[in-house]
DNA sequence: GACATTTACGAAAGCGATTTCGTAATTTCA
DNA sequence: TGAAATTACGAAATCGCTTTCGTAAATGTC
């Protein structure tokens, strides 16, 4: 079933078919409906190889997860973006392609060159961590491309991040309004990344009302795990020194596992530690007592991203970078 | 950057390009050689589309999220299915196409269309409640497809769904071995979908048992939110009567909701109420107690259901489905 | 009524690959 | 050494669609 066989059927020619496939104006009203009453009948869909190879562009965004979550979709933030991002890209008529990274015996992972292999018409770059380099090659490319939590510098590319510095102010203005001046920081042994940001933003805010963050106080977890959280939390315990009276996990994950470590010694939260978590997953409804932490507007995020990048592809503006506002979500434990 | 550039700059026959690419015995190995530096150093890569219109092949596999979950990636565990799923079909050379449900532009959501449409070489259904009825269409159609948690009959399709007759059997046998036989039941009111399944595998399993569940112990929600297992809890402690001492909920998230309802009236979770769930999300790890659950090992379903589907694509051979086996995760909650 | 426009359509040349088949050149073998 | 077999390559058709350009017929204009 290809388009000659509809031309066929129709008594003209394929360019006419074509035409009326493409809407343009130079068809007959009577032909028109003729053959598009045949297309409907028969159910034929022009063939999207054809038709990208003709024309150069896929209708197919290219989605490439980048960095230390290479390949997973299974991260409780990004998988929120991500969903919200096909939905309104499908609503602006395009699919989405998710480049397989596990494919061995390519060297390196070369996403330019597989953009180009599928001749996708854009690309949005999902980041964690230490994000390998091949990535610049996209990011410099004159594919359109829409970074998430990661800066890009391209001629064709944007991004869009949460204003993490933000965040911590909130935190730290939350934990001053509610009187805490003992204010601890569960962080990431690593310097890269949204987090770090986070972890930087929180010491700037807390020098701002006056306070300092002691040595002691900053504790340090080896991943983004329920695991690290633990343990940072039970060393500190173990230590014997005095505790913070708030703390502010920079991932939510993180936070459950200090909200473990500190259960399991009697202490309360949030009467004997406040404790404020980030990114608003799933679970924290969950937990017990309910995490507060702050949210990331992730179905902006991606429904932002699609709107973005559809513009760059089809006017070729030249945006600038977008920051998303997140906000305090105030529940149980702090 | 086509093959007609390679050649030339190796002076050769497109042919001869091609047939390198692909493999072909007949070419000297001294040409060969030649050849792919001058690819190597251009970094060509051929065209997908050109390919796909040449050989009817596209090394895609689309992915269509059907029924009551449409477009929803953010699903516990299909994530994790679509994840581990990704990783092994990338493994064996293929991407992943997700159909975007959403182009309201299409009165009725087309997907065997739109496979013959990217001419993807398998297609995987991935399905929630109440299936629409064209994913039957697919389901008879040439083309190898492969459902998670869906019965497919069609010649070239098979399933995969985990065993969920032996999951309640599993949670039952668990309660008796603990010696409660004062059960209930936290389920959804629907008589679709494998949730169902699990209902009224319990009720059997009960009666193998000599035991019965008693009406006011099945407790029904309207939805799988945590908000409706905490209603259905609620209205069951309002009604005044006995409590059941152990309690299945068909999901980790209704659970969650029991759990919550049973906390604020003062019940100890599991002294007062063994509670279990079912499906193991990551949440059930952050709850307190951590929730006792029946693990899906969506790993082993997405590697497995990968596999199948390529050995479909390649050898046509007719498989048949396949059922995975669960796991009773033992945690605080009962 | 003669000429200029407009309308409606089709022929044909791509797009970038694959694949069949033909054919020189080379090797094998009796 | 001559015929047969093998090796190494290329010409050309093909996949299904788009798009330019040419043209006959219909329409408009004065």
């Amino acid at each position: 079933m290809n388009i000659k066989t509809i031309a066929a059927m129709a008594g003209v020619s394929i360019a006419t078919v074509s035409k009326i496939i493409n809407n343009y104006s130079d068809v007959g009203e009577e032909t028109r409906r003729r053959v598009l009453k045949i297309m409907e009948e028969t159910g034929y869909r022009p063939s999207s190889s054809a038709k990208t190879l003709a024309t150069k562009k896929s209708s197919l965004i290219g989605a490439v997860f980048a960095g230390k979550l290479n390949s997973d979709l299974n991260h409780p933030i990004f998988v929120e973006v991500i969903n919200a991002f096909k939905k309104q890209i499908g609503l602006l008529g395009y699919d989405l392609l998710l480049f397989s990274n596990e494919n061995f015996f390519e060297a390196k992972e070369d996403y330019l060159a597989r953009c180009r292999h599928f001749q996708v018409d854009g690309c949005i770059i999902i980041a964690g961590d230490n994000v390998e380099p091949s990535i610049a090659d996209l990011d410099q490319s004159d594919i359109p491309c829409i970074g998430i939590d990661i800066a890009m510098s391209g001629r064709n590319s944007t991004y869009l991040m949460s204003d993490n510095a933000k965040i911590s102010a909130k935190v730290v203005e939350h934990f001053y309004m509610q009187g805490h001046r003992e204010i601890g920081l569960l962080g990431i042994d690593r310097q890269s990344g949204v987090t770090s940001i986070r972890e930087t933003a929180f010491v700037e805010s807390l020098k701002s009302f006056g306070l300092a963050l002691r040595p002691e106080w900053r504790l340090l977890s080896a991943d983004y795990s329920m695991e690290g959280g633990y343990r940072a939390m039970k060393e500190l315990i173990a230590a014997g020194g005095p505790l913070p009276r708030a703390l502010f996990a920079v991932t939510d994950l993180l936070a459950f596992g200090a909200m473990r470590a500190l259960k399991e010694h009697g202490l309360r939260i949030p009467e004997d530690m406040a404790l404020v978590g980030c990114d608003d997953i799933d679970a924290c409804l969950y937990s017990d007592p309910p995490l507060t932490t702050v949210r990331q507007d992730t179905e902006k995020m991606g429904r932002l991203a699609a709107l973005m990048l559809f513009d760059m592809i089809n006017h070729q503006i030249d945006p600038s970078a977008i920051v998303v506002e997140s906000e305090l979500m105030v529940r149980g434990s702090g």
